[in-house]
This record gives structure tokens, sequence and C-alpha cells, in this order.
RNA sequence: GGGGGCGUGGCGGAAUUGGCAGACGCAGCGGACUUAAAAUCCGCCGCCGCAAGGUAUGUGGGUUCGAACCCCACCGCCCCUACCA
């Protein structure tokens, strides 16, 4: 037998499963197998592949090929996110075309894919830049258009300067660019919107449905899509001077009413002030005439131009200014005075909110620094305040001196019919506040949502063009679907700044409604979009009459295994879970939720903790990787450094360990293997003594670590099963040892069970180490047909079982004494036996009981 | 401020979810083979102690026959989110 050489068998297997297309997908429909549909996300082709395109792929192969071998049709493809600005930006670079250079990476990384042994079906892949996957795109945005889930309107928006383009909600982070990291602008721009905020209860309410995702993942898109009840209350705005008018007068006042959002309407009483968002809409209008005007317009102004960045960064010192208007009280007829300022957010609820400083911590605050009234209207029962309020329905204290807003439940003081009543969130008094303000027709219970709608309009070339035409005189219309795809143009030059604006030739068109001339939209749509529905093209893959054949989608989908970037918790995945939802109403697909489990893997840094990058100096290439130890023992070290939800620090030194277990079990097999010739079966007693117990011992292993591996894999605790193949190659090791070439030659004892344990060991590494196992499979055991078409082993947890088990015996909790027990013992045999161990250290203790726990231990408690 | 998670040897990490802490590996130490080295193989390897033994899962309490695991408080670290009314 030869060394073990990754470098020269690798290479050769790689061609030999692509000439034999030994990947290619079944049709579950027709096999009556089991489906699995194993899906890592799609690349971005940025370049050659990294350390952490290594992990991720590296998990679905072993997920993939594991569960062919469980005897499952798989579906496991891959594809490109192709479009998006890095290729446009070195399009620009390069005086080129973004697609030269896309396609270009694309090449690499498939090359790279090819050399991991990653076990894809290419006939099935989908390229997001290419017109036959991005046709289908632009269909499903006229079925959302149909369904009325489009949206053009003007309002602020997130504008990336660096981008030159604008950005959805979810792609700032912390007021910066989420590709650039730039600080994010706002402006007021028209755009197009996908009205994901209609799918925000059920995109909330089906996350019950996926027990097959991490906890941290369900939570934080609960976080962002941020479900709040409570209630709107509606403020009628004074004529102005009326703050000189008699109570009477300020009872018959009219006026426009303006509407706040609040959870917490039990707190009406102690609104001491009311405050609007600088980017208000009707704020103009309230000063218009006013001796504030200038200075409320000018603050205003001032504050909108402030950026998300210092916002989210900078000391949250609120500042505000006083408008000169009043609203009055709904519950309580007071007159109100409305504030302008910039801790209100214009874009949640309406704009504008009730402050009660007594019971908010921002409100508290600002009313701290403008020297406004804390009016005490609920209060904990232990407060020094609380018996001299208690009862007061009416007014007696007009402010007080807290150090901090009480946000908690409380009792209402001072609140009118309320009093008395519990208050805070969800409270009894909330609810009659509102059940009263209904009754009066000047409230209603409401739900509010954090969510935004989806800004998906780009201003940039390299994405999918919206398919719609403006025109003078039938608006903005659909191309008709039967016109799609919309092409790109491809004579571009991006360098000299053009843009799909300016090409000659690419907005001209004529109206689809009318025939006159018109101007075909310029915009294309966020990349995201097209990544919302990659994993249902796989499915059917060359479809040119639809997305996907409807009966395919359903029989693959859902993706039952989904792997990775925790990046993507709320964007991608929250994206294609709408894209599945409205793909569902328009009757094309019969499920939920398109991703029943969900890896998210960690990051692979570098062997000091750090995040590997360029500037860093600190990049590991997998290349080089590949080429000191082959692909099987980087895939191997990989899976083995630790829980693939974790954070991975890479070393070279565990690389060249695994390389030097993989050598291991290549020896061993050809060991194994060299003394079986015929079929003679294990014979139990046959064997001298020694060799007789290592061989027993090696049988159980066999049965129990193959148990082991794959309880782990289902678990996608790909580190343990790592561990388990080498606990039983540690014994297939200590029974060759005790068993000597020659010994084992001669006698009749086992020779089939040495082949038995050499193909169950090849075949538990295949899924891990697909090339050195399948030369083994080969060379070594003499087969024909692939080791990765093979069955998994099968194993009898009954054979795993020792004869004999060794307990602890312990002594209230402690450890005293050891025994060796049947495993077939009775409990009070076991009792007896753990006794008998630890007399000596009972003696003068009374013993009151001992607890026997099967197979583990005796617990004696005495005193 | 809000939400989520984590804390175990020199290191990466195990512990079947309340039952012998440290599996498996890396590093280290000792040995065999070798003229020598590499490779390979064997043994040791939490801490204190010559040993018997003691003591250990961030700290302090609690529940339990029994706690890395459950509860309370504290300390430390990481991630997400953020003036969301």
């Amino acid at each position: 037998m030869e060394a073990y050489n990754p470098q020269e068998l690798e290479p050769r297997w790689q061609k030999a499963w692509e000439d034999a297309n030994l990947y290619a997908t079944p049709d579950p429909r027709e096999s009556g197998k089991p489906k699995k549909y194993v899906l890592e996300m799609f690349p971005y082709p940025s370049g050659d592949i990294h350390m952490g395109h290594v992990s991720n792929y590296t998990y679905g192969d072993v997920v993939a090929r594991y569960s062919r071998m469980r005897g499952f049709d798989v579906l496991h493809p891959m594809g490109w996110d192709a479009f998006g600005l890095p290729a446009e930006n070195a399009a620009i670079k390069h005086h080129s075309h973004p697609a030269k250079w896309t396609y270009a990476n694309i090449d690499t990384q498939k090359a790279s894919f090819k050399r991991m042994g990653f076990s894809y079906d290419w006939d099935r892949t989908v390229v997001a830049c290419d017109p036959e996957y991005y046709r289908w795109g632009q269909w499903i945005f006229l079925k959302f258009w149909e369904r009325g889930l489009v949206e053009r309107r003007n309002s602020p928006v997130n504008w990336c300067p660096d981008c030159k383009t604008v950005l959805a909600n979810e792609q700032v982070i912390e007021g910066r660019c989420w590709r650039c990291d730039s600080p994010v602008e706002k402006r007021d721009l028209t755009q197009w919107y996908f009205k994901i905020t209609d799918y925000a209860q059920q995109l909330l309410d089906d996350l019950d449905q996926l027990t097959g995702w991490p906890e941290r993942v369900k939570q934080q898109q609960a976080n962002w899509i941020g479900r709040s009840e409570g209630a709107q209350v509606d403020f009628t705005l004074m004529p102005a001077g009326i703050q000189d008018a008699t109570a009477e007068e300020v009872a018959a006042a009219e006026g426009p009413v303006i509407t706040v959002f609040t959870t917490r309407a039990d707190t009406l009483f102690g609104c001491s002030f009311f405050v609007l968002a600088p980017e208000y809409a009707g704020l103009a209008d309230l000063v218009a005439g006013m001796p504030q005007e200038a200075e409320v317009m000018a603050f205003a102004d001032a504050a909108k131009k402030v950026s998300a960045v210092e916002r989210a960064q900078g000391d949250r010192d609120k500042h505000g200014v006083f408008t000169g208007r009043y609203v009055r009280n709904p519950v309580n007829g007071e007159l109100v005075p409305v504030w302008v300022a910039d801790y209100v957010v214009a874009d949640y609820g309406t704009g504008a909110v009730m402050a009660v400083p007594c019971g908010d911590q921002r409100d508290f605050e600002f009313a701290r620094k403008y020297d406004l009234p804390i009016i005490p209207i609920i209060l904990p029962e232990d407060d020094p305040l609380y018996p001299h309020l208690k009862d007061k329905a009416d007014r007696v204290v007009t402010s007080v001196d807290w150090p901090a807003a009480y946000a908690a439940e409380g009792i209402l003081v001072q609140s009118g019919p309320y009093t008395g009543m519990v208050g805070g969130k969800h409270s009894p008094g909330e609810e009659a506040v509102v059940s009263a303000l209904e009754a009066a027709g000047t409230g209603r219970r409401t739900v509010e949502f954090r969510l935004r709608d989806w800004l998906i309009s780009r201003q940039r070339y390299w994405g999918n063009p919206i398919p719609a035409v403006h025109c003078e005189h039938c608006g903005v219309v659909p191309v008709p679907e039967d016109q799609l795809p919309v092409l790109l143009p491809e004579d571009i030059d991006l360098a000299a700044g053009e843009t799909l604006a300016t090409h000659a030739g690419f907005a001209e068109t004529a109206c689809p409604v009318c025939g006159r001339p018109a101007r075909r939209e310029t915009d294309t749509m966020d990349t995201f979009t097209c990544s919302s529905w990659y994993y249902m093209r796989y499915t059917d893959p060359h479809n040119d009459a639809a997305p996907f054949d409807p009966a395919k989608a359903n029989a693959w989908m859902p993706v039952d295994q989904y792997i990775g970037g925790i990046e993507h918790a709320i964007l991608h995945l929250l994206y294609s879970r709408f894209f599945t939802k409205v793909l569902r109403d328009c009757g094309m697909l019969d499920f939920d939720e398109p991703f029943t489990n969900l890896l998210c893997q960690g990051m692979v840094l570098d062997a000091n903790g750090e995040v590997m990058s360029k500037s860093k100096g600190n990049v590991v290439s997998p290349e080089e990787m590949i080429k000191g130890y082959g692909t099987d023992a980087v895939r191997a070290a990989m899976l083995f450094m630790g829980p693939p939800d974790k954070e991975k620090l890479w070393n070279e030194d565990g690389l060249a360990g695994m390389y030097k277990f993989l050598s291991r079990v290549w020896r061993q097999v050809a060991d194994l293997v060299g003394t079986a010739g015929d079929d003679t079966f294990y014979q139990p007693g046959a064997a001298p003594e020694a060799v007789q117990e290592a061989l027993d011992t090696l049988m159980r292993e066999r049965h129990r670590v193959v148990g082991k591996v794959q309880a782990d894999i289902d678990r996608n605790n790909f580190n343990t099963a790592m561990a388990a193949i080498m606990e039983l190659s540690n014994a297939a090791g200590a029974y060759l040892r005790t068993a000597g070439p020659a010994e084992r030659k001669a006698s009749d004892f086992s020779r089939a069970f040495d082949r038995e344990v050499a193909e169950v060991l090849v075949k538990l590494l295949a899924p891990i180490a697909p090339f050195m196992t399948e030369e083994l499979w080969h060379k070594v055991l003499g087969h024909d047909d692939s080791v990765h078409v093979q069955l998994w082993p099968d194993f009898d947890p009954a054979k795993a079982a020792a004869s004999t088990v060794e307990l602890a015996v312990q002594v209230n909790g402690k450890i005293k004494a050891r025994i060796t027990v049947a495993a077939d013992a009775s409990e009070d045999e076991v009792r007896a036996a753990g006794l008998a161990a630890v007399v000596d250290d009972l003696k003068g203790k009374d013993v009151k009981k001992a607890i026997v726990v099967p197979g583990r231990l005796v617990n004696v408690v005495a005193k």
C-alpha cells in the first residue's frame, strides 16, 4: 500500500466524479424516497473563496453526503448572488464591465468549490445576473404589483453618499451603510417599496413554526418586527392664542386633530407637554405666522441635518423648542404646550407623542432640561409620596423633583376616575382609559410595528431593472409579462459616470398601455430581491415559462437544512420569508416558511481570535492549506475545531494533527484488510484471550461509534462526530497492536470482521473526507462503485453494550469506591455491591438510603 | 437603555441536558525504534501533595441524595438593537 498522498488522489477523484456526474439530482416524486434539500447561502463572487466559505460549505457538504448515504434523495445546489456594487466599483476601476469581473470570479470560486470536493449538482447552478434568472425576478415583481404590494412614494429615505444610492432600513447599521460603512444621510425621495409591513403580523406569528431555528435569530427578527400594542389618542390642536382663553372657551374650541401613538394611555393625566418630530409633516403650517416660526423652523432644519451616526453615537442630549401652540388633552381638557424635539422619530407611530415625564425617562430628561412640570400620576405603593396622594383624584401636586421617571407598574393617582387603579403597560388602568377614549371617539386600540416597508429601488446599474414605464398619460405602468426581461444594456461606460438614467437608449420606450413615447424606469432592484427566491429556482432551474414549476418547488421545498452566516439574521432571512408568503398567496407554493432548519455558522478567525483581513495580513488561504495537507484534512480539521455555530480559531497545528489522523486511518484500513482473505466469520471464543478482549472491545466500539456519529451529525455536532470516529480508530489501533498480522492471518477468528470494521471506518469518514475514502473504497477494499452511493452502516445498540459496567460508589455525594457489576444486574444487586464496597466509609454512620442510578453510580446517604 | 448568549486545564473543546468533570485533539514531558533526525509507536499530562488524600467548571449564596447544568445576587466577556413613546 502506498503512502497517503492527497495531492495525487484528490484531483483524480474530482475528475472521476465529474465524468460520472455522481451528484446529479434525483426526482423524489419518482423514487419514492424521502427528500432532503440541503442548502448553503449562495456566495457573492467577490474573489476567490476564503476560510469562511470553507467552513460554511463543508458543513453543508457533510450533511448532503451523509443524507444521501442515509437513503434520502438530496438536492444540493450552488449558485451566485451576482448583482451588486463591488462588481460596479471594480468595473469603474478597471474600465471594464461588471459582468466580466463577476463571471471571472464565479469561475475562480467554482474551481475552488470543486477542489473542495463539494457535492453540488452543477447542472442546477443559478447566477443572479443571468437574464434567464433575473427575468423571473421581474416577473415576481409584477406579481407583487398585481397584489398591491408594490408602492412608489415620496418619503425621507436613507441615502448612502458613497454608494450613491438609497438603502433599506435593514441595510443601515448604526447609522452607516452596511456595505461601505459610510454615514447615511436622510433625503426626501420618491422610491419603490415592497409592502412587507402587510405581512408583519404573519412574519411574527410564524416564527413559532420555526422550531429548527436558533432562538437568537428568531428573537432578532421578532425585535426587528417590533410589535407594540397600544392606542391612538386624538389631541385637538387649539387656535393660536388659546392660552389666554377661559376654561369654557378652551372646552368649546375646535381645531384639527393630531393623533399620537402610546402604549401608556393610563398616564394621560400626567401629560404636561406634547412633542412633534422635526420632520413632522404639518409643522410648517402649525407655526406659520407665529412669533416662534423662524426659531422653530430653524431648529427643525438643523435637527434634520444631524446624521444618523451622530444620533447613534452622540451623547443623547435632547434638544427642543416650544412652538407657541397648544393641544387639548382629551381626558381632562387641559391645554398642553406643543414642542418640537429631536428625540421623537418621524417614521414611527405618527411622529407626534404625548409627553409624560413622570412615567417616561426620555420625557423626564426633556422636562428637566426645559423646566417643564413633572406631574406625579403613577406611584409604587412604597413611595413616600403615596400616602399623601392616595385616592386624590384631583391634582394637588403639580410637579416633583424625582431622580428619574417611574416607568414600571404602579398605582394611578391624581388621575380623575382612574385614580387607585393599577397602571402600566397592558394594565387595568390602561384598558379603562382606552375604553373610555373609544367610547368618546377620541381614541382607539391599535398595533404599531417597528418594521418599515422594504425600499427596493437602487440608483445603480448592476442590478435587476425594475420593470416599469413612466408615461405622461397613463402614469407609472408595469412592463407586460411578455416583454420581459427588461435587459440591462451591455454598452455602458461606468468609468465615465454613465448610469442607466443617462444611458442613450435604455430609457426610451413606448408606453405599453397607450403606445406613446414614454420613459423606462432606470432604477434597479435591491440585490436582496435576487436572494429572496433563488432557492426555489434551484428546484426547477431551466424553466423558461415560469420562475419554477409549483409542483417541483413543492416537492423539494421547504429547505430542510439551511446554512449561512448570522449576519443575515434579519436581512436575507426576513425577506425570504416574506417572498415565500407572497408566492404562497399567489397560489404557487403550499407552505408558509422556506427554511425548516437553520444553522448559523460562526466566523473563522485567526489563531489569536482576530478577524482575518487583508489589512491585518492574517488571512489564511484555503488554497495554501490544501496544497500542504490536502482537501480532506482541511475539511476534517474545520469540522473538528468546535461547534459550527461558534467562532473558530483557525490554527495550522490542528490541521497537521488531522493530516496525521487521516494517514493513520489510511494505514489501519490497509492493515485490517490485509488479513481479510475469505468469508470466515468472527467466532467468539476462537481467539487467544487478549486478542479476544481487544476484538470484543472493537466490536462494541464499531456499533457504539456508528450510533454516536449518526446522532451527532443529525444534531450538526460535527466536532464530536469526528471525535467519535477517532475513538473507533483508537480501538482499531489497540486491536491491531494486540493481534499482530501473523497472529490474525493464522487464526480463523475474524477476517470478515476486520474487513467490516475497515468498511465502517471508511463509510463514517466518507461525508467528511470524500477523496481519501473513495480511494480506499476502490483500491484497498476493492469495490467498483463509489463509496458515496453506499448506504450508511447499520448499528445494533445491543452489540454496543459491554457485559459488565464500572460504577462509582458515592457516600453523601462523594466518590469513595468503584465497583464492576454485570450490565444486567438488578437494582438490589447493585445496591448491595455498592454498600459492600464502602463499608469502611460507613463505619459509625447510619445508612438512610442508597440511590442507584443504573449504569452510572450508587449514592449512599448516611449520617 | 432594551434583547440574546457565554464564562470548564497551557490551548480548541467534551459532558447523552441533574448522575464518575476534562471525551477527542493540539501543545508539553518521558520512553521505544534509529548511527542520528524525521516519520511511526507506547506512556504521562487540571491544581496542591512524596503519598494517603484534598481540591477544582468566573465569585458568593440557595434547591437537591447528588449541580458545569436548576434558582437568586454579583463580576467579566461577546453579539444584536437602539431616543420605537
